[in-house]
DNA sequence: AATGAATGAGTATTCATTCAT
DNA sequence: TATGAATGAATACTCATTCAT
């Protein structure tokens, strides 16, 4: 039993444990983002993580709560991230444009992990049920309803043409996935400024109102 | 020894040959949608399609053309469907209507198949490499080429608003998708007549042109 | 889809397939007998049946069921032993000479196999439950109930002194167990036949009626 | 530096040391006669001894080893028992009672460990040799021989009929685990006078001498 | 001595694919 | 052509054992 200590101090014993917990979690991402889950074995993430097969084991009770906790913690660190980053924005259309930016970095470094939050089915011959997306649902559901916020603001402001606010956040994301996939597939290496440009200028042309309306 | 024919007529044997085919591509079909590439076996194939698994083999290679089969299939049909409805349509108006119809019946009949065409990573753990996207691609990118027609016609009629005509077409793409995933993942079970409805509407609040301007 | 064929009359087929299982059987009783559920592996028992681990599981759902039917059958063929050898005795003290020798070579050919019908704890860390044992239980049951009629005869006919039938068959059950542990244990490689006779001696010494009383 | 210590005087370390030690042991056997020495895991047993899994190893080089001490203790403890309570007993019935109820009440408490003395066979995955029940098999041997010593003076008694006293051992050995197991089987929970009442009786009426004889 | 995280060999099970009939 | 039994490589997960602290 460890020695009493005060809360909140961790032992060294108990940091390192959380390190290596968290370079597992690293490590797992980076493989399940390359290969998904099905294709992705235990023992390519212990290779990649630089542990042994039974230490991922020690930390997740299996393979699917590993992807569970992969997905969950992308979707807490977007949405923390999109909170910062459109609070820090100086109005609605910068926040909107800071928006397209993080979708189009996320979408960049997490491959097609983002993807999963909109995911409809299984996805899994370990687990056939859907028993992950839920909590991942709530995050992506609370982030499309403090989209939708900002969008509303843009459309009070004159911005955006009004019409319903979620539909409108909706809409954007469609547009970023289609737009991204669209450069995947033809090879086209934009860089994310010029993606985020492109998606911004074509959302306001879309859905924007002319300056002089 | 196979009596002489005339080109064109087809035997018994060459006709029966042909059904098989299409009942096990159809059955595959139905599997695949379910379970998704991985999940389902050759046996659930064989089984759904009332034939043994060796005959599988006698049709398809193996189960990741078998799959790529199934796929060109979908993407094959599509597009003439695609071309069929649009030009039996009256006008650009009533042609985008037809195309969001069309996408959404695609998508409550083929399940996650119609994201297979905008996937932009392998998928198997058979076949790593991304063998089968390429000739899905291409039906693919004919059709937004083919779209992107279609908008530009709007376009000049007045119907919405100018725009790079490509980016029009994935921007409607995105936002069929990004609906239909929303209304799947919220348990809403609207009838097709109003999803089509929800997005034409949506869509032409965005980008169209009011009456008056 | 097999063509239809007379019932009762097996292709050469589902007769090979018959003769695979069976094959199987017996090489999953020498190795379990040698080693027991948990020691043996499935590679173990395929090696021994000269089959790939695969066809295992095409005749047996998995590794309980394969031991469970292993158990049942060598119950089941005890059991028609007994049947057949005590009604092929012209008399109860025969009939109980040749139960004892029948049990003797049962523990001989099938070593800690027959404990398994006495068994009352779980066994495998697979199965954790004992759902195994029930069917056993049932046929040893059966199997302790016959043998207490033929025990009641013997008792009628003034061989044995009056007691319960049902413990009497099972004392004759512990006595054999416990001396063929003995024997085994101190490396005595009696013949068969002397065994039995031992055992039979010692039976009827202990319960037996003297001649003279 | 230990300070020097009279011989026999143990230090507050070392007499801690014994103290854990056995506590595992004690753990050690209640882990391993509910599940058996493959399914019982070595955390199985540290949670149970609230230690480490470590500590195990401190005190016992393996799981072989431990289950193997837990074994001899319960067969020296048996043994002991046995002694004990055989010489306090006013005579040779009296005696043979008090060994029935002995025999029955290790194994109410043991489960089915005392089978492990009369196993003739590996029965681990790990250790596959005998190596175990060697030291098992010689204190068995010993409590048979001075079981048959008492099985002798109940004959010269008139109390038995005359026979092979260590085959009487054996058979009263038989008999207590053929009854045993029948009750278990068919979930009679008797209380343990009346089941050493059973066989006390059974005993008797076999082998024993009729009063008037 | 005690801890418990890390190791990695071992095993049941699945399933795409082959091939004799 | 069609069958389906047989193959065997692949993989998730377990657990005895070690060892740095």
């Amino acid at each position: 039993m460890p020695k009493t200590k005060a809360q909140g101090i961790l032992t060294r014993r108990e940091r390192e444990k959380a390190t290596h917990r968290r370079a597992i979690l690293e490590a797992a991402e980076r493989i399940f983002s390359e290969k998904g889950l099905d294709c992705a074995t235990m023992e390519d993430i212990a290779r990649e993580a630089e542990f042994s097969v039974g230490a991922l084991y020690t930390f997740f009770r299996n393979k699917e709560v590993l992807w569970s906790e992969v997905i969950a913690k992308i979707g807490v660190d977007f949405l923390a991230a999109f909170r910062a980053e459109t609070q820090a924005a100086s109005g609605p259309r910068e926040a909107i444009l800071a928006l397209i930016q993080l979708k189009l970095r996320y979408a960049q470094e997490h491959g097609a992990f983002l993807r999963v939050f909109t995911e409809t089915r299984p996805g899994s011959r370990i687990l056939p049920a859907a028993a992950i997306p839920r909590n991942c649902h709530a995050i992506y559901d609370t982030y499309i309803g403090e989209a939708a916020l900002l969008f509303k603001a843009a459309m009070a402001k004159g911005l955006l043409r009004k019409a319903d606010a979620t539909y409108t956040a909706l809409s954007l994301e469609g547009i970023v996935n289609s737009f991204k996939a669209y450069w995947v597939r033809n090879g086209m290496e934009l860089p994310l400024s010029e993606q985020a440009r492109l998606v911004q200028q074509f959302f306001f042309t879309l859905s924007g109102i002319p300056k002089g309306a």
